[in-house]
DNA sequence: TGTACATCAGTGAACGCGCGTTCACTGATGTAC
DNA sequence: TGTACATCAGTGAACGCGCGTTCACTGATGTAC
């Protein structure tokens, strides 16, 4: 058994609890961020949040935009993972499919407020971080291209019009993200119904690829 | 030729001075969010940039919100203008497809402003905003889907698959506008790069049709 | 046509508010001896 | 182990600013006779 009077006690060096104040910071963004824009939170409503006087916010960010590159950073390392997850997979298209939209499921429900972040800011208000998450997808539509390239019937295809396919599924999988972080009701039929319309989408993508002669 | 002394002279009605002030707090909310979200936009910024005093706005606007709503009726109406001019089309895929991309281009061209409004705003900021487009977006995927049971192959599709086809659809043509307002370059060949990767995109969707069996 | 009054789009002063940011401070934690 | 000083996360007062909104006003346009 824990000695939870010991645990709560235990002295915390001055370091560590700077560190706790900055996650509270961060939390509180995080929170405010599910109903707001980046752009409509204010430091001080922020710091307020977080269990701090305004003043103390510079002890850890030098300004809110600061805190933003570390909200893409934070969020950038959640869609790494879900990418990296993903790539890892058998070279059948069908499992590719289940596989893949099982991975973004997962994800996306363990980190809505990140992906929910990620969808808003896309287009969003600030322009810099809207410029990072671009960067990001074109990275990974990239990456997909090359996996593509390793299908059946991909071999031949020529580096436009994979990359024309890889952005169409990265563009299918985000309508899905969307789809998933606005149901309306959150249970396991609503979850199902919305990775069933995933995969469909996606395997009527791929049904045109043997049939798909470059114009 | 025309008195152009005259035609400035004229005289003018109140009302139609009224008419225009409050196009010039339209014009100057259009301006403005060619760079920033409505919500990021003031009430004294819109009204300076329209040339009048902060207080005359509610002349015109009972509050940002209800001009915000008149910016909602007008992108609609270029929307709806647009979707209405696609759907008088050929039964044939092939053509439906270079006419419907056609369709879009010009209109996205002629209106970026309406249609970066809809875009940025359907995640962003004001959630009633967002509704309102998520409404008229998916009565646009229910048209389409009836559209698309008038085609060859997808006479005998069930309602649910057709439904995912026009949202898969309607998904990439948003894209299409998306590549279309962020083209670096704004000349004809960008342009037409952007057009054929839209034709391209929905060629592949098309392809799968005729190979669909419903899981 | 001319006069007297009504209408009302636009003005300018004023308000209270939340904002980001500065500054001198406090007092607990850390360090040197 | 005890003392004396340094560090520094968090405090609280204060600032100037742009905001939305109120109010009494002005003076050109419109209307009634």
């Amino acid at each position: 058994m824990v000695d939870t009077v010991n645990t709560v006690t235990e002295p915390v060096s001055r370091q560590e609890r700077k560190q706790r104040t900055r996650q509270s910071l961060l939390d509180a963004a995080w929170e405010l961020l599910a109903v707001r824009s980046f752009d409509a939170l204010s430091l001080r409503e922020v710091a307020k949040r977080a269990g701090i006087v305004p003043t103390a916010f510079y002890r850890h960010f030098s300004s809110m935009e600061e805190l933003g590159v570390t909200l893409v950073e934070q969020s950038m390392r959640t869609l790494r993972g879900m990418i990296r997850e993903a790539r890892t997979r058998p070279t059948q298209p069908s499992e590719m499919i289940r596989a893949s939209v099982h991975t973004l499921y997962e994800h996306v429900r363990a980190h809505e407020d990140h992906f929910r972040f990620l969808t808003r800011e896309r287009y969003g208000g600030n322009e810099q971080v809207a410029r990072a998450i671009a960067v990001e997808l074109k990275l990974f539509s990239s990456e997909l291209a090359i996996d593509l390239v390793r299908l059946e019937n991909l071999r031949e295809w020529n580096s436009d019009d994979l990359h024309m396919m890889a952005d169409l599924i990265v563009t299918a999988m985000l309508a899905t993200v969307l789809d998933l972080l606005e149901a309306r009701t959150r249970d396991k039929d609503t979850d199902q119904a919305i990775k069933t319309v995933a995969e469909k989408r996606l395997r009527l993508i791929f049904l045109g690829v043997p049939h798909w002669r470059s114009s």
